[in-house]
DNA sequence: GTCTATACTACGATAGAC
DNA sequence: GTCTATCGTAGTATAGAC
């Protein structure tokens, strides 16, 4: 608890000098991890980045793991301040589903790089570390299959989709993008957020008018195949 | 031209004893990178799946690149052939996109191994064999946003959505399937391909009895906050 | 906090015997 | 077609000077 040499006062929000090397650090590997994946990337690479010699590093930073860690860490938490908002939205189990798209996709998009990293290389992470965050991950599942439940409860959406697999499915629609995604792309991240909620809502509102089925649209005609089952690997 | 003298006879169709252990080669490096990742593997893991010394795997491949090139390609074929299909199904748009979404699920899924392979690591890819995997993936965006805009022409797809955003949406969620499908989850790969297309055309199919426009479902009430913009990073 | 210097290991790839 | 043997490189991480 006691104060370190370098700090200036007790009410000093700036961060000390070293805060700033090492936050440097951070989001350097977080633009190379997403750039060529962190098992590609040298410490070598990291250090060319920030202007030091690769030996410097280890003053910040046990192991090259370290570094993959902290950076998913991060993208992680910009996911859970979601999550917290959600429980205070007033309204029906449609609205707080619009949120919820709508948040979390704009949040994957505010954190790109980050989120890059987390999806394509959460698995690099040993033991421990790599458990915790398949349990958070899943910790967000949950909650939105929950809200679908809570929706088709309240006789706002149908009881056609299995709340599992739909929440499966929203979630590859809004974590894909960092594959996509880019700045120079058509359309706003408002927009792009909006009409994916648009299209997950339509989907799964439940509607006095529609007449048919959801399995009924587009029905194939017999006998078209589809492919079967079974990895030939 | 000429047979080798391996060869028994002119209509044997059953492969050379080197065509076996070529393919159980590019087999076990297919598991391997899907498991721990292109990068994180070494030419020695695969030569110990298949029981030779290392060296040996060099007889088969010129370097560590062709084995992903390899499984890439082969991940990539599945997909061509839903492509083909999809042409001579007889029906509107919408049946066309209920059968591209079924079809291109299952065959991500009967393909799992190699697709997350595909999806992992395509970006390992050295230059040109690098571009032409993404040409080809670009190929398959532009059918789907063309099918819903035909649609949307015959008037069976509603106006409301962007088809090139509705194409990445729906990409995302059929491609996702890698990161969580197992054989031994709760739903069959045909369950979760028609409930995947039932969410789909219900989100994207007119439907002259739905009273509200699809930004209105869910609606937001003022002032809620959402994620602002820009990567912190 | 960054540098020089280096220990140690693992990797991709090749040459040539069998 | 697989083996033995090895070359050259590049990687993570550490020790100790400044």
């Amino acid at each position: 608890m006691a104060e370190t040499a370098t700090r200036t006062g007790g009410d000093d929000k700036r961060p000390r000098p070293s805060q700033e090397r090492r936050k440097e650090i951070f989001e350097a590997a977080a633009r190379i991890f997403a750039e060529k994946g962190y098992a590609a990337t040298s410490i070598q690479d990291v250090a060319d980045a920030v202007g030091i010699l690769k030996g410097s590093l280890y003053y910040y930073i046990d192991s090259k793991e370290d570094l993959l860690f902290g950076v998913i860490q991060q993208a992680h938490e910009g996911g859970l301040a979601n999550l917290e908002q959600l429980d205070k939205i007033e309204g029906d189990a449609l609205v707080k589903l619009r949120y919820a798209i709508e948040a979390h996709l704009l949040s994957n998009i505010k954190n790109i790089v980050k989120i890059g990293v987390f999806f394509q290389d959460f698995r690099s992470l040993s033991g421990e570390r790599h458990d915790y965050i398949v349990k958070e991950r899943d910790l967000y599942d949950q909650r939105l299959r929950e809200l679908i439940r809570e929706g088709q409860e309240q006789g706002v959406i149908t009881r056609d989709i299995d709340p599992k697999i739909a929440s499966l499915g929203i979630l590859g629609m809004l974590n894909w993008v960092y594959q996509w995604y880019t700045p120079e792309g058509p359309a706003t991240p408002e927009e792009l957020a909006s009409t994916f909620a648009d299209l997950i809502l339509g989907g799964l509102a439940v509607d006095e008018g529609r007449p048919a089925k959801r399995r009924d649209i587009g029905k194939l005609p017999e006998g078209v195949p589809l492919p079967a089952r079974q990895d030939p690997v």
